[in-house]
DNA sequence: CCAAGAAGTGAACCATCGTTCAAACCTTGT
DNA sequence: ACAAGGTTTGAACGATGGTTCACTTCTTGG
């Protein structure tokens, strides 16, 4: 009834799908290649689609525009190191003997576990951390940060509420408390203050960014292994 | 003997060196003005050159590029912060009813005042603090930045340092607590994760940092005045 | 093989800004 | 008044880099 001329010869099917989606994943790897490698000021359009084999004007058959693009790149590359930070703070890191399987990690184990992830997987890829934290990038990259930023201080807030409510920690602001970590953390590896060239070794870095966060929380007994503190 | 053609008739005079410095002032002035209001985005030399009353072309009479004008805004501005901070340092908060002049300024007290001071004038003109301390500029400009925040984390490294060796504070690594200083309250008053559209209080902000400085760098006691704690 | 539609191409387009420059205008000492 | 500079002007230039588009190439069902 409807086909008047019966002419409908093309449909988007399976396997032109898969093949969209695969270049797609393409320019995707190929943006966080780049960016990893030297932040998005060597990320052009150009440049991505070059890395990815494809013509500049590709791109925006997959993109609608280079702010889109880099936001899920973010987005995906940011996710990576909330979850490990997640993960990390959640399960706790044991300082003692203690049969942590028993009774959970204590806030302590948590933060130090969290502050050290956060701290250890920074140092080992400092392009990408530098890109995540501080780089200038576009608003909509922006806007990513912010939430990228927003989940490491949730997770740090998490743990000082806990902390709190059962004693361990004074009471304080824990949403300040919990930006401020996540601030002395970036600003110490990867901001302009950030002594990374020096002969400064990443462990005693972590140690100190650790016995430092455990500080600023309110945490009274220095619980790292044998960091001996002459208090007072 | 040296004058072929006795004609020499014109030489720079003190009334065109000060008109030409006047208004290399007034550009300085026109540049500071856009870059406290809406920061280094909304500062081209366009927008100069018209604030200040004079052609585009005419900023490259008196500097040579936007980057060295920037700078040396920057330079200006960041000084009368680093002043301020630096002032406060030394002077210190008298806590309680101690007689100060007699004895100084406890550590807890310069730091106190110092990150108050730092505080009190972001929160007093946010726009131009943000630009000053995080808002994507030209490499050059990033260059005064990093003296500046460095002047910052020289300042808190000194009280640490005294505090260290006068049995006030732990021993640590006084120039990552001090660069930490810096990024934990850049973060919390201008970076991504400032709360400053909210109902929060200045004054409960500038608190809570002075209280997290303190603890972050190890002050085992809470002096600032009626902040009832309960440890533990 | 064919028509219809999607995907790919890369040169051209365009918008933004810092920077330059030739012409007009000022200032100075004779 | 005049010549020798300096200063001012604002339109034009140039570089960068995201975005578009006319055109070609590919894929699909008949």
């Amino acid at each position: 009834m409807v086909h008047f001329l019966a002419a409908m010869p093309y449909r988007t099917t399976q396997r032109t799908e898969a093949r969209r989606i695969r270049t797609r994943e393409q320019l995707l790897d190929a943006a966080a290649r780049l960016m990893a490698r030297g932040g998005f000021g060597a990320a052009s359009i150009a440049a991505v689609a070059r890395e990815a084999g494809v013509a500049t004007g590709s791109v925006y058959r997959h993109f609608p525009s280079k702010a889109e693009l880099f936001a899920e790149v973010f987005r995906r590359a940011s996710q990576r190191e909330v979850d490990a930070v997640r993960a990390a703070v959640s399960r706790g890191k044991p300082l003692g003997d203690r049969p942590a399987i028993v009774e959970g990690p204590t806030p302590f184990e948590r933060l130090t576990a969290g502050v050290e992830t956060f701290a250890r997987r920074a140092l080992r890829a400092p392009r990408l951390a530098y890109a995540l934290l501080a780089e200038p990038a576009d608003p909509a990259v922006e806007g990513e940060r912010l939430l990228f930023r927003r989940a490491y201080a949730e997770s740090f807030a998490a743990v000082l509420e806990e902390g709190i409510a059962d004693g361990h920690l004074p009471a304080q602001d824990v949403d300040l408390t919990a930006a401020a970590l996540v601030g002395a953390i970036g600003e110490a590896l990867v901001g302009p203050l950030a002594r990374t060239d020096e002969a400064v070794s990443p462990d005693h870095l972590i140690r100190a960014l650790v016995d430092l966060s455990l500080r600023a929380a309110g945490a009274r007994v220095a619980i790292a292994q044998p960091t001996q503190w002459s208090f007072s």
